[in-house]
DNA sequence: GAAACCACTTGCCAAATGGCAGGAAATCAG
DNA sequence: CTGATTTCCTGCCATTTGGCAAGTGGTTTC
């Protein structure tokens, strides 16, 4: 399913998604998705370059995203993969109003519905249900990097590949391997050996 | 120096950290921390269970804490210390009310401050440069972990000791070499051998 | 003060992962 | 279509880290 054109596309998922925590009713999301803006995003395209301000707060419809940064020898490094049905945005540099250490990358056409930090505040100030709402986000955001830390410590490289492949499948179908291997800690030698199959350490 | 027993101690510190981002002025900062009450928490003691709801806020004055959780083999994983000055609670279980994954459990004597979780939403409420102030703890943390993340998987088990031996040399004074280890992502024998010296990558 | 712990270290070897390089296959640019 | 680039796989071997077990030194317990 190709993703439509911005001029027709509507906020029918942001609308979805401001309801999803059961913290906004369906009038109120109505009324806040129609604070954002369409959005589009081309492959290969940054919605965030390192060293600048993230002022968008952006909803993903379509599409596939990546945060990384750049190591101390200057490798990329994949942070974060953002599939379709999540905000994307760089959370310190966009809450502190500092420079991004990260990128944020389409890796697919991306469309989405976006606000800026000062519309956010605004809201956030009008509407203490939307605030609650960005804090469940930023909450949620944090749990999950969490439980990615926990996996990186007691988890093998094959565990933590079968879990991204159970997790996020359309991830492994878009981003390329080495994206992928140093989002999971390892090498892409070692991420096409996992692949291959039987290397990795036994587990069933 | 010997903590000072709570009948004695008194919100100093507290006032000072609510006065750290600059988005709290004094007076504000003192009606802020009467609101909080004292709390000790002996040596070994638990501060949070795994499976219960996170209820307190808690900021330490004096001591030092971890955070640990227990992964699927049934070990403990360290997945943080917590240092005098900064807050101390379980982010996902303290705002979406759900059991916590995790236990925090002293390392040492410790004394400091607390509310729960309604009266935090209550001066939330009043109080919107509280409010901002809440939200920077959550983003600094966030931020924080981010980093130990890329550390993770950008630097050695060497390199990761000796950022901690840097930036928290308090910990490595008072937390057992196997709680270090579960927390750096390494054996408790691989880091006793990083200690011993030039086994680790040379850096120099 | 002997026995039972505990924290930590160390030797030996195995397992997991990395580095490099060559080559197949896909993708991209002109 | 053609050549250049990128992506991915794989063989060979080095490095890093883990697992186990023995041993030291310190502390607690009775």
């Amino acid at each position: 399913m190709p993703p439509p054109s911005i001029a027709q596309h509507s906020p029918d998922k942001l609308v979805l998604f401001l309801q999803s925590r059961g913290l906004i009713n369906t009038a109120q999301a109505v009324e806040i998705a129609a604070q954002f803006s369409p959005k589009a995003v081309a492959r290969h395209e940054f919605l965030l370059r390192e060293g600048r301000v993230s002022d968008e707060y952006f909803f993903l419809d379509y599409g596939l995203l990546r945060a990384f940064a750049t190591d101390p020898d200057g490798n990329d490094v994949t942070t974060a993969f953002y599939p379709s049905g999540q905000v994307v945005f760089e959370v310190s540099s966009f809450f502190t109003r500092t420079p991004s250490q990260e990128n944020l990358q389409a890796l697919t056409d991306c469309t989405g519905w976006c606000i800026t930090f000062a519309q956010l505040n605004a809201l956030f100030h009008a509407r203490p249900e939307f605030r609650e709402f960005g804090r469940s986000v930023l909450v949620q955001g944090f749990a999950a990097l969490k439980s990615r830390m926990l996996a990186m410590i007691t988890a093998s490289a094959t565990e933590r590949y079968e879990q991204l492949l159970k997790s996020s499948p359309e991830v492994l179908r878009h981003a390329p391997l080495k994206h992928i291997a140093t989002y999971l800690g390892v090498t892409d030698t070692s991420l096409s050996r996992i692949r291959a199959g039987g290397k990795g350490p036994a587990h069933d």
